[in-house]
RNA sequence: CGGGGCGUAGCGCAGUCUGGUAGCGCACCUGGUUCGGGACCAGGGGGUCGGAGGUUCGAAUCCUCUCGCCCCGACCA
């Protein structure tokens, strides 16, 4: 029997002032974590009962369909430069020498240590469909660490990963996945949701995240009353259409003074227009991947509604890129011939030979230039990628830059006055924007991901060389997923949600994830028959299976009753000035409703509600 | 990495501008009174003022350097 007079729980009256969001205060106040350094966090008693509850949970469902191993979280250089992703993860991972000076990193994933367990373990289709999963402490050398538990450099995380024949093969991992991620977090009592996610910029073919809705979360995710529901960097929407204006003059591009009118506000304002009416620039320098570093930077310059904003997530996986920065003033003049605040899609220096396609290997975008300029001119290529959205699509006379300080151009119209490299979704939706599915409004909320379940296809099993022989002798790649779960992030998430409900002040967990069950706050230990109904009801609830925590610490009722309020326990039993009629208080915090139960009916009425709600919880196939 | 803020007792803070050798609330210890929503009274313990160097008769306070933490942005398999 855990007795709160003996156990370590350093509740605080304050919060420490560095702590900002919700959870991490409580979590500091209620004596679940303490802080060590940036993004580095012990968790004692409380903290570790909840977050093995959470890894329990995982586990049980994850042994359904895979295998659990542990690997090692300090890995050789070696295995990091098989996928070349040594150099691409840069400053985010943490590296060290041993003392004979061969070098080594903190794991920040393992893609590449199983990946390397299939290379050279897997010979066979017969071997196959595998799932491999662990649970371990992962590190990230985070730019910046953040509200307490949700953006840490230390963290557990449960990651898995799956080896398959074939795209068949992936797709019913990944469905497995799936199904065994909505068990997990509706054990875990959590309101989330799964979202389209961006699939970067190396490709994969699917990706969903699953997100939960909070304010202290660092992702924007779009849905709408129809179902539909993705992650800001991937979602789409319906545009409701604009009338174009009038064409003026000849109804051709046509040069305007416009002195000083270099931003959006001061045109529309200027000529009267709504922003729908004008085109905006948008200028950036785009990096391949580290490992393709034989080509310069390449320049990409996109075009969108006065309106819009560019999603940057969306530009780089169609152009190709791994990193966006702007132009600066220089690059502007060079690639487009205009100073910034009059950029104009006209006049855009167009073609140079030869040489900026070497290195050019991946991207959508290439393929579209490809296709552009394979027929008639060979060995030529747009020297800026010039993207439009596809809101500007068929859209007339507009106002545009005129490539000439403070000119600007209307009666532009897309696709007779000037030709994009290519068209595509490079926005972000906004609210009340039309879901692509139904049309009805979409809203944008802040999420934060909890897991995240990915078709990664050949990436790592083709650049670590991981093949079987097929039913026809031939050896062929494997096809991988890779799926994890945030562990830290479970806990941290059902705190927000719970807090937001309580305007930030308490919360209380579901019981599955919860440090116990019950507490049970014995209200004046002084009083010998308190003392002794509490022992006697904590042995039968703990006799039926339950965690029970007894408070019986020589404090203020008050004090006792704000604690079991901090340390999130979702069930309470008051004994106190009831038991001389024979009764006590049950309270229960997730309904947040409270009655008196008789001394003799108490045991079993808990046990009831307790063990059916951690049954509700799990989802309808499993109950 | 850019911008901003903060390091004074376990926690929250004042004192820094205007140099004179450190204080308040909570927590903690002792005694007493209280005892169902963070009690009260009395007494007490605890701080090389993040660190180093400098200026000065004298530095928490002024100067230089440095370390750490938080927030915004950039970044985020």
């Amino acid at each position: 029997m855990h007795r709160w007079s003996t156990l370590f729980i350093p509740t605080l009256r304050e919060a420490p002032a560095d702590a900002e969001v919700a959870s991490h205060k409580l979590l500091l106040r209620a004596g679940y974590i303490r802080q060590l350094g940036a993004g580095i966090y012990s968790y004692l008693f409380l903290g570790n009962r909840s977050m093995n509850k959470i890894v329990a949970i995982i586990r049980e469902e994850m042994d359904r369909i895979g295998q659990e191993f542990l690997l090692p979280a300090l890995n050789p250089r070696e295995v990091w430069e098989a996928s070349g992703r040594w150099t691409v993860m840069g400053d985010n991972m943490f590296r060290l020498k041993d003392r004979k000076g061969a070098e080594l990193c903190l794991a920040m994933t393992h893609e590449e240590v199983m990946t390397d367990i299939a290379r050279k373990e897997l010979r066979s289709y017969k071997q196959l469909p595998q799932i491999w999963y662990q649970i371990q402490t992962k590190f990230r050398d985070e730019p910046r660490p953040k509200s307490g538990l949700l953006r840490v450099r230390q963290f557990i995380m449960k990651d898995a990963y799956s080896f398959d024949i074939d795209e068949a093969g992936l797709d019913a991992s990944y469905a497995k996945h799936h199904n065994a991620y909505v068990r997990i977090f509706e054990r875990c009592g959590l309101n989330f949701v799964a979202v389209e996610a961006d699939s970067g910029a190396m490709g994969g073919s699917g990706s969903q995240e699953f997100m939960v809705y909070t304010d202290a979360g660092e992702d924007l995710i779009a849905s709408s009353a129809s179902g539909y529901a993705a992650n800001l960097e991937k979602a789409t929407s319906r545009l409701t259409p604009v009338e174009d204006l009038a064409p003026t003059g000849d109804g051709q591009p046509e040069l305007v003074s416009t002195p000083g009118m270099g931003s959006i506000a001061d045109v529309t304002a200027f000529f009267g227009i709504h922003a729908s009416q004008d085109i905006k620039c948008v200028a950036f320098m785009g990096t391949r991947t580290a490992a393709e570093t034989d080509t310069p930077l390449l320049p990409i310059v996109t075009f969108l509604r006065g309106d819009h904003q560019v999603n940057e997530t969306k530009l780089m996986a169609i152009a190709g890129v791994s990193e966006l920065r702007p132009m600066v003033a220089e690059e502007l003049e060079l690639h487009i011939g205009g100073p910034a605040g009059f950029l104009s899609p006209i006049g855009i220096p167009e073609v140079m030979t030869q040489g900026s396609l070497n290195g050019l290997k991946t991207g959508k975008a290439l393929e579209q230039i490809k296709g552009i300029f394979r027929e008639d001119v060979p060995n030529r290529v747009l020297k800026t990628i010039v993207a439009m959205d596809g809101g500007l699509e068929g859209r007339k006379n507009l106002v545009a830059g005129a490539n000439k300080l403070d000119y600007h151009l209307r009666n532009v119209t897309p696709g007779r006055d000037f030709t994009p490299t290519l068209i595509a979704d490079i926005r972000n939706v906004n609210e009340g924007e039309g879901c692509p599915i139904d049309g009805s409004p979409l809203r944008i909320g802040k999420a934060v991901e909890i897991g995240h379940i990915f078709k990664l296809g050949y990436k790592y099993s083709k650049s670590m060389g991981a093949t079987v022989l097929n039913r026809e002798g031939k050896e062929v790649t494997l096809i991988m997923g890779s799926y994890g779960i945030g562990v830290e992030r479970i806990l941290t998430a059902a705190i927000e949600s719970s807090a937001a409900a309580n305007e930030g002040s308490s919360y209380a967990l579901h019981p599955a994830i919860a440090p116990f069950h019950i507490v049970i706050t014995i209200t004046n230990i002084k009083d010998a028959a308190l003392v002794a109904e509490g022992e006697k009801i904590a042995t039968a609830l703990e006799a039926a299976g339950l965690d029970v925590l007894l408070d019986d610490r020589d404090e203020r009722a008050g004090v006792k009753f704000k604690d079991a309020d901090l340390v999130g326990i979702p069930y309470r039993i008051n004994i106190g000035r009831g038991v001389a009629e024979g009764k006590v208080e049950f309270v229960d915090r997730l309904q947040n409703q409270s009655n008196d139960i008789a001394l003799n009916e108490i045991a079993g009425h808990v046990t009831t509600r307790i063990t059916s709600a951690l049954r509700t919880s799990l989802p309808a196939a499993v109950k």
